[in-house]
Order: structure tokens, then C-alpha cells, then sequence
DNA sequence: TAAATCCTGTCA
DNA sequence: TGACAGGATTTA
């Protein structure tokens, strides 16, 4: 589950963990998880880099190495932890990078939907980089820019907010969470929203987002990050995870929750209109 | 545009 | 025991 917020804290925190430290040794357990090179490939052009930075795009972990880029996607349940060679080696470890400084990034990954790929490029050059729609806490990411991606689209709203090619990196928690705090009902055909329902999404979009950056994330199940840490979001969810309860804007409603797009979408009846 | 797919663990 | 959780891609 991890989505924007959560990738966010592990790219800080790794960055801060790895930065300048070398591969000395690659272990794969699972090799379904490197998805566009063999393990063999995999150990052989990554023992020996040096990691000089990590940065986010979407919800894509980049690794910048000399002479190398590695992408990797957690999806629903991977973790990628910094620890030292004692820890115990838990279930779900599928690879295992040994550093200079002598700890491991272990990648964890319990259902396994986690993407691993490497380019001998710097990240500019790899065109799946540039498939997505834009930084939603990026500064230059205006209302104005906002607003604009909305005309003509017919899509419902929420599962537009979720399409990465759309926006970069909001997931179900955190698109039914904006919607809430618009008071905009998941199934809105985007081109109909108003001026000031989509102020009140962007508002809440930035809001939001930079709340759960500043707590490390959100905890809803398997989530935690580079230290193994939960995120501290979780107490402030208003409506994912809340089907049945009363809606925390006191407007007397119940939280419903509904299949949409094939998701289960969370959101009150009675105030998001 | 909608459903199937990948996967394991949890819960009814 | 089987439905469900879900990001992004693939297939219908």
C-alpha cells in the first residue's frame, strides 16, 4: 500500500542511509521480482556501484548509480529496509544488497507484486520515467495546472485521481481521502466539477499529501518504512477504513463503501455530492 | 472501458 | 472455503 507519502519517506530516509555507500554483494531469493534482466545480470551489473543518490518519481523508488539506474516498485506490500547483517532473516526477503558500510537493504515483499529493473542509462533517458502525470506536491504544481487536466475528461473522478498518467502517485487511500475533504463524490464525471470543488480538491490534495509526508505515512496494514517504522497518518484517515461509521464532518452521514473502478472506494453518502 | 492478472495472508 | 485487499499492466 504504499503510495506517494509512504514511497517519499523511504526515498529521505534511504538517500540519507545510503548515499556514497557501495555495493559489495547482491543476494536474489526471488527472481520473478527483476523484471527485465536475469539474477545472473541483475548481481553482476550492480556489485561493485556506488549509490550516489535516490529520488522518487510517481511511486517509484530511482536509485542513481555510476553508470546505472535502478527502479524499483513496492506496490502492495514491499519494504525496503536498512539493517544490519544480525537482524533476522524474515520470511518474504527476497533480495538481499550487501554495502560497504556493513549493513544490507533487504527488499521484503509478502505478496510479491513488487517490480525491480535496471537501465545502464542515467534515469533522464529511461522512457517509462516519463509516462507519468505530474508531482501533485511539486511547488509549481498550481491550481491552475490542476484545474486544467480536469476539462473534457468524462472518466468518474476517482478513478481518474488513482491514473498515474494522470497524476503521479495518489493510490485508493489517499484519492478517497481528498474526495472526502472536498465534499466531492467519487463517481463525479471529472469535466462537471466546479471551480471550487476542484479548489477544495486541490487544497485537500496538497494538504493532505504534505500532512502524511511530514508523519512518515500512513500504517494501514503492512506498510513501514526504511528503519521499519510505521507511518503516523493512520489516526487521521477520515474515511478510508471507516466503512459503516459515522462521517467525522458531523453531517449525520454513515461511511459507505462501494466498488468503483474495481476498487473499494470509501466515502459519505450525505456530504460528498 | 472493464476485467483479468500477479500474490499471500486474513477474515467471514 | 472462498472472497477480498490492491498498482499497474495486459487482455478482451
Amino acid at each position: 500500500m504504499p503510495e506517494l507519502p509512504e514511497v517519499e519517506t523511504i526515498v529521505r530516509q534511504l538517500d540519507r542511509q545510503l548515499k556514497n555507500k557501495k555495493i559489495i554483494g547482491v543476494r536474489v531469493a526471488q527472481e520473478k521480482l527483476i523484471k527485465n534482466v536475469s539474477a545472473r545480470e541483475f548481481i553482476k551489473a550492480l556489485t561493485g556501484r556506488t549509490i550516489k543518490k535516490i529520488s522518487r518519481r510517481a511511486k517509484l523508488l530511482v536509485f542513481h548509480l555510476n553508470g546505472l539506474t535502478m527502479l524499483a516498485h513496492l506496490k502492495m506490500s514491499g519494504r525496503l529496509l536498512y539493517l544490519k547483517p544480525e537482524a533476522p532473516m524474515v520470511k518474504h526477503t527476497h533480495i538481499i544488497f550487501k554495502l560497504s558500510d556493513g549493513h544490507e537493504l533487504r527488499y521484503w515483499d509478502q505478496r510479491r507484486f513488487g517490480a525491480i529493473k535496471i537501465f545502464r542509462s542515467t534515469a533522464e533517458k529511461i522512457p517509462e520515467l516519463k509516462t507519468f502525470g505530474p508531482e501533485p506536491v511539486a511547488a509549481d504544481f498550481t491550481f491552475e495546472k490542476f484545474r486544467a487536466l480536469f476539462a473534457k475528461k468524462k472518466k468518474a473522478v476517482k478513478p481518474l485521481l488513482m491514473d498515474p498518467t494522470f497524476i503521479a502517485g495518489i493510490g485508493n487511500i489517499y484519492a478517497d481521502e481528498i474526495l472526502h475533504y472536498a465534499g466531492v463524490h467519487p463517481l463525479r464525471p471529472a469535466a462537471g466539477l466546479n471551480k471550487l470543488e476542484l479548489l477544495k480538491m486541490y487544497q485537500g490534495l496538497k494538504k493532505i499529501l504534505n500532512k502524511s509526508i511530514a508523519l512518515r505515512g500512513t500504517s494501514f496494514d503492512l506498510y513501514q518504512d526504511s528503519s521499519g517504522k510505521e507511518g503516523g497518518y493512520l489516526k487521521y484517515l477520515r474515511v478510508y477504513g471507516r466503512a459503516g461509521k459515522k462521517c467525522l464532518k458531523k453531517c449525520g452521514g454513515q461511511i459507505s463503501r462501494q466498488k468503483i473502478g474495481s476498487r473499494s472506494a470509501h466515502f459519505c453518502p450525505v456530504c460528498q455530492k
